[in-house]
DNA sequence: GTTTAATTTAAACAAGTGTTTAAATTTGCT
DNA sequence: AGCAAATTTAAACACTTGTTTAAATTAAAC
């Protein structure tokens, strides 16, 4: 599904204060003055409320799908872990106010159904770790015991909690701006996951 | 702070629609309703929708609160950790929907003033766990290089993953009810983190 | 028992919500 | 150019929102 020009000026005002206020507090009219268009025109193009979230799901959530491509022809090692948890922030990072905003949406009880197209790519996220993981665990470079769900979960765990405790570690940490803690996330925080993950999978009590 | 009958059958009410709706989407005459009391006493005990919000963050965030009595009469070592996650993940996982609710509304920016006691409650946990890691590493029980404010992040990210990923997770892991994801949180998981973080604390090469 | 204060109620308030309508305008096509 | 379809508009719709009011009821104090 591709959207006119019409439409992405609404998603992207929609994806801005959707953001910053969350689904329930923005209302059709501010995002129709963001995105200076009528208020109609979000029921005329998207249906309704509701649609428009969904078709915003649609449009955002291909970028935070792990491109495998690279790491194909990679050999098992944790080198190749490295750089799947490199692909994995970016990914998320680069986007990391909508990532914050999907994942808090898709958690309430209200908007499952809204949730299918993050519960699809979850699971092409956590099978391209799983992959990686189970091929080393088999080829005895990786200890055993090692379950790759809960690998994933702390990855993804720990991404999240910075972004929604940002205002907390950014003071924690001593960070100035909203630059730098991006910076941090890509090179601090992604070679601590790195590190964690590495130790985990050379731990030889592991579980 | 302490609240009369009435007013402890509005915050229960109200706890149980925020958890699953969010504060947005519940109206006070949801609050109202569910509690049986008129719409009116909401304003009359706690003056606003938003005033009610903050008597919840005071009325439930202490039971967030580490108890460090115990951890203090211990030697620092791997078992300490081990205990102190265990009190962690007890002590978030006894109210894992309104955990995961204050964590989600503490997030917006638009409700950053209201966080405040949240952030009290995350500085003293964190300041919990920092003191023992960093007292390992004096000592040179812990391989220094340790971030305690990166790993008590993972730490919460982890448990916070599996709180808003319940649907999703509870397919892969195959849980069938949500009390055996209650279980599983308090055995496998919290076992998957003593792991983890005993796994970078002895982790040589670290960071 | 009377009076004062606290509580509870139903009704109304004003503002905001998502959505629809029907007319106006623009666009694309032959 | 003329016609039909698509787009855009302002206005209205019906409903919900949080909050307030003023009267009614209950509780406490003397």
């Amino acid at each position: 599904m591709s959207f006119n020009e019409k439409q992405t000026d609404i998603l992207l005002a929609a994806e801005k204060l959707f953001s910053t206020q969350g689904f329930d507090s923005t209302s059709v009219r501010d995002i129709a003055t963001e995105a200076n268009v009528n208020v109609a025109m979000i029921n005329y193009y998207f249906g309704s409320k509701d649609g428009l979230l969904d078709s915003f799901f649609e449009w955002r959530i291909p970028d935070f799908m792990i491109d495998t491509e690279e790491l194909s022809f990679m050999e098992c090692s944790l080198e190749k872990i490295d750089k799947m948890i490199e692909k994995y922030i970016k990914a998320m990072n680069s986007h990391r106010e909508i990532y914050r905003f999907i994942a808090i949406e898709s958690s309430l009880k209200r908007r499952m159904l809204l949730s299918e197209p993050f519960s699809k790519l979850k699971i092409h996220n956590l099978s391209t770790i799983s992959t990686i993981i189970n091929e080393g665990i088999a080829k005895g470079v990786f200890s055993a015991n090692n379950n790759p769900t809960l690998i994933h979960s702390m990855m993804m765990g720990t991404f999240m909690n910075f972004q929604m405790n940002q205002v907390f570690l950014q003071e924690q940490l001593g960070i100035e701006s909203d630059d730098d803690y991006g910076i941090y996330i890509e090179t601090t925080l992604t070679h601590f996951i790195q590190t964690t993950i590495k130790a985990l999978l050379t731990y030889e009590i592991s579980m």
